[in-house]
DNA sequence: CGGTACGTTGAGTCATATCAACCATAGTGG
DNA sequence: CCACTATGGTTGATATGACTCAACGTACCG
């Protein structure tokens, strides 16, 4: 088998029953053959922070499971502005959507945190689609949850300030990633990097950083964000209405 | 069979064989026996402009295919305000994402054409994507081709200018409803649904169109809109850069 | 004929983008 | 070891796109 693979901190992966693939939600219900099948097919792999996993505009030759560190995954604007759709952490799947609407990837995925990967080729994702009915409908109902969260995103761009969505984000990547014990949100980013999340200039963001700050709802330290006052965020945010 | 129903344009829909849902691409492969099983099972119907098919936060016990007519699907937002997320067609599906979630609807979908559609109960659809593979597989499709365009969208809301947006949504909505002879748009839009789309105040869309008219890129009469210099608009767009 | 919904225009304001300068840090190569 | 460069972060000044508010016009409808 391909998968035995020694990450840079010494962890050893045995990509047959201990794999993610087996509890990760999506691929949960897989039959005994069928997984068989993934394991014999997929190849795992450790990637760099850095690396690109695959490039916005090119063919896709499969999608990519998340065993361990973050994918930002991000699209090209205007004049080279990146956009952040997405990040992508153990136990994600991405690409899937160029898989299967055969398309060009419509955005790049690249490594923030080092990262171990596996990557199914798509005539097998495909072929476990049309063979495993159960299978199908859980990649659908994830799919129609992507959708919805891309839905709800749009409407807070069109019609929420700036102020209000860099509050929302903060929540957002504090659900997602969580905080440590010094309530330190638990992913490293650039101030340009939160810009390109928010749809906003990296000053703006700094700016409304240093005003959370002053008004004790995070505190700053370098890339480390605390998140003090979650409920005034909330507040600030117009979540849950 | 629940099928024979007359418009108020006295056509006769007969829902067996001529019926829309064997053309539509998404059912264009199901079996003959899948196909019964659908007719059976569906409820078609006739709906007037305004009302409402299925709202916001309400569970949703299945799924709609318009036969004919223009659906709104929108988003409230804060403070009331509507996002209008897409528009529904001839040969559209709708609804299937919260059927498939088993969330909440989370959009309103709304007549605004008078309308003549089918409803699939989601006990059938589910039924049917477990049984059929190839089904499946192009449902998948068309949320992942969904999916792939709300991730454009955001780029888009996030980057571009009220005026690039409003370009570039002239285009597409060309491009969904095309014109007719006199270059007229065929799809009837208030201003403030305009707006609404682009995500932005009634009144910028009101000025921007002004300006667009100066420019003779469009013209204007209530609320026809004639598509003049389509490459214009495109430009103005930053589409296809 | 009044009512309601939609469209238009002008004026003023504000949030946010843009531009520019500067600092801190870290890695690089001579 | 020290310039050198690149990258990221911060702050201030200025410009402006877009929103808001308000008034008014228009058209249709019962």
């Amino acid at each position: 088998m391909f998968c035995s693979q020694i990450m840079s901190a010494n962890i050893q992966y045995n990509c047959g029953e201990d794999c993610h693939i087996r509890s990760s939600s999506i691929f949960k219900h897989l039959t005994n053959e069928d997984l068989d099948k993934l394991n014999f097919d997929k190849k795992s792999e450790s990637y760099k922070r850095g690396t690109v996993l695959y490039h916005e505009g090119s063919r896709i030759n499969g999608c990519y499971c998340i065993q361990k560190g973050i994918i930002k995954v991000y699209k090209t604007g205007v004049d080279g502005k990146e956009q952040i759709i997405r990040f992508a952490k153990h136990g994600d799947l991405i690409g899937f959507r160029s898989v299967l609407s055969k398309e060009l990837a419509c955005t790049t995925a690249k490594v923030l945190e080092d990262a171990f990967v596996c990557h199914i080729p798509a005539q097998t994702f495909i072929e476990l689609i049309k063979n495993n009915g159960t299978f199908s409908l859980e990649l659908l109902q994830l799919a129609c949850r992507e959708l919805g969260e891309a839905n709800a995103y749009i409407t807070d761009i069109a019609q929420k300030t700036v102020r209000e969505r860099l509050a929302e984000i903060l929540i957002h990547l504090k659900n997602e990633f969580g905080l440590d014990d010094h309530k330190i949100l638990q992913i490293s980013l650039t101030r340009e990097e939160l810009a390109n999340i928010v749809g906003t200039a990296t000053e703006s963001v700094i700016r409304l950083l240093s005003e959370f700050k002053h008004d004790k709802l995070i505190d700053l330290n370098g890339r480390k964000i605390a998140v003090l006052n979650e409920a005034a965020l909330i507040r600030i945010a117009n979540l849950y209405e």
